[in-house]
DNA sequence: ATGAAAGCGCTAACAC
DNA sequence: GTGTTAGCGCTTTCAT
């Protein structure tokens, strides 16, 4: 029994049906299906049910029908500036659809990760994973079981949204090599990040094709102090310009460089990713855009159309039957569906024409 | 009927008990109580569940006991960064407590951020409520419910946090006036928030104890473009040294003192508030930390105390007869707890001595 | 168009 | 120590 007052407040729909005067089904139909009841008596019940101050119960709800109206997003780090945009834009989309929404904070680990899935799975319709840590075989496994949608992951038949940097860098690199700027330092981020590996990539291929050289930073976790810290290592590559994984490394490098009296951008210029604190330090910093808010609404809109086709979202047997691979665009429906956030550069005060010979 | 396949995976408790050959209770008390059982049975029917894969039905648990284990942090907006260190410590925390906790996030508005609470009510056992804009009438309706904590907001008689920002703000005070700065600018937030409100009384006070002017500026809704926008009427007002209502505001300010060639700290000085940024950025602000992480951990304490004591975080039905008002201080496990986290000022970058007469 | 009744998966008296 | 039984509040056939 729940007859401890632990309870929630506790109009019940026999409550409603009591005052209204109609059965139990009734009140249910008043709410679920309007349009098997006789106008009047919808009107009714409604009534009756705000009188009283009714509202459903989800779990009994849930038990009832399966479905739970919630969804949870789960991240690695929400203190991470580029996480926060995306999950506020999720969740008002998400509101829209009236679902309610979990949030996971994995705090960057694999472990953590899973065990927040799971206790979040047996009450959760959907997952949207930001940036997973967590194995392709698990995430796999979760998909099999329900609608997952992933961002910044890119997982061959599920559904993801990628922010697709490729633009932005493309448009730094060519900047800076026309401001003259002949080598160039990328200061990476995580090994195991889908963007970095984007990122490390693009990096290549523009720089190569547009005859500069590339010099890559390790920076392990990506954080200010290793940005700081990376300062000396960028110096010794003799590069006039940096691109950095990421616009909290970039504050980093950009304290460093001032400690060493190289001003930014007279002396060096920097350009940083995400457009997360870019716009909001004094000197704006030159950052590639990355749209985390719309990826999160992207991400949200995708997984509920996913829910909403009936058994969609769940990955089919085998794993390995997709269309052609590396395509890109939306793929209209389908469970493996991937949408790709163009990016683009944005200019503020921490680029400008290389001052030859000024830097080593 | 929940036939439809939209159902959780699917062992119930039913199979196990089949599966273990004992009755549906043991398998519920090997869960719940397992000392109430045999140390064999036990062992065994958790075998048996784990070899089927049994995930307990969270809706079924919580339709019969009342009990969800959800909790919900309501903010106005994740993406000011005030609140992600807030929210991921109250995540943490709750974890440890078994506890999954929803995010709502009400756009600044009190109604949306009612619509949340009665969307997130019937499935959660107590909220926590950041900076709330709801109206306290409100919230003294939700906290006769459920537990209820609030974060800086100051409701007598309902358990809360409070970021005191006063030691922080009076050491600012104090090291102007060392300093040689005798007209102080305060940029100040929305005049409807606790903290807003302590801000300026504890600046008004310790000024005017220390022989400072201070002169508040409004600037509505805090932003870099608030911030940035504001300093004409800073120089207007003939100041050498600002405080602003938070590191973003801070940051503006930053920028606009940079376009009227004014540096700092050579030619102004300015303390930042929340800690939030300053760190992050370069020159690194001095700034009075806030200890939003330390907040969402003690509101995630706070919580699960409230929801530990049975019948605790329900406020008494009058709503005055509570104790001498505007203690300090601990109230041990009473619903109406107030812990208030000291803070402290950080000194960086931008503070140093004044150099009269070069403002205005 | 509405009511009656069964049952979702679980817990908690209450027997034994 | 373990089984039996009665619901938690809701949705949904199936009758009417």
């Amino acid at each position: 029994m729940a007859s401890r007052l632990g309870r929630v407040a506790g109009v019940t729909i026999g409550d409603v049906a009591a005052a209204a005067r109609v059965s139990r089904s009734t009140v249910s139909r008043a709410f679920t299906r309007p349009q098997l009841l006789s106008p009047a008596t919808v009107e009714h019940v409604l009534t009756t049910a705000a009188r009283l101050g009714y509202v459903g119960n989800q779990a009994a709800r849930a038990l009832s029908t399966g479905r739970f109206g919630n969804i949870a997003v789960v991240v690695p780090d929400i203190a991470n500036p580029f996480f926060p945009p995306l999950v506020r834009s999720l969740q008002l989309a998400a509101e829209s659809a009236d679902l309610a929404v979990f949030l996971g904070d994995s705090d960057e680990s694999a472990e953590r990760e899973a065990k927040l899935i799971a206790r979040l799975a047996p009450q959760v319709e959907g997952f949207v994973l930001a940036s997973p840590r967590l194995s392709e075989q698990l995430i796999r496994e979760l998909a099999a079981t329900r609608p997952v949608v992933l961002v910044n992951r890119d997982l061959d038949g599920i559904a993801r949204v990628l922010i697709d940097s490729s633009g932005g860098m493309t448009e730094a690199v060519l900047l800076l090599k026309k401001l003259g700027h002949q080598r160039l330092a990328y200061l990476a981020g995580p090994r195991d990040s889908w963007s970095d590996g984007q990122r490390r990539t693009t990096l290549a291929r523009v720089s190569e094709q547009a005859g500069l050289t590339v010099e890559v930073i390790e920076t392990g976790r990506p954080s200010y102090a290793a940005g700081r810290d990376s300062v000396a290592a960028i110096v010794r590559s003799g590069a006039t310009a940096a691109i950095a994984f990421d616009d909290v490394v970039s504050q980093g490098v950009l304290a460093g460089l001032e400690v060493r009296g190289i001003s930014v951008p007279a002396d060096f210029s920097l350009v940083g990713c995400d457009d997360t604190l870019a716009a909001l330090t004094s000197p704006a910093l030159t950052t590639v855009s990355a749209g985390a808010a719309s990826a999160g609404a992207a991400a949200a809109k995708l997984l509920i159309s996913l829910l909403e086709t009936p058994d969609s979202g769940r990955t089919a047997a085998g794993g390995s039957a997709g269309p052609a691979p590396g395509h890109g665009g939306d793929v209209g429906g389908a469970g493996g569906a991937c949408v790709r956030i163009g990016t683009h550069l944005v200019v503020r005060g921490t680029t400008a024409v290389a001052r030859a010979g000024v830097v080593t």
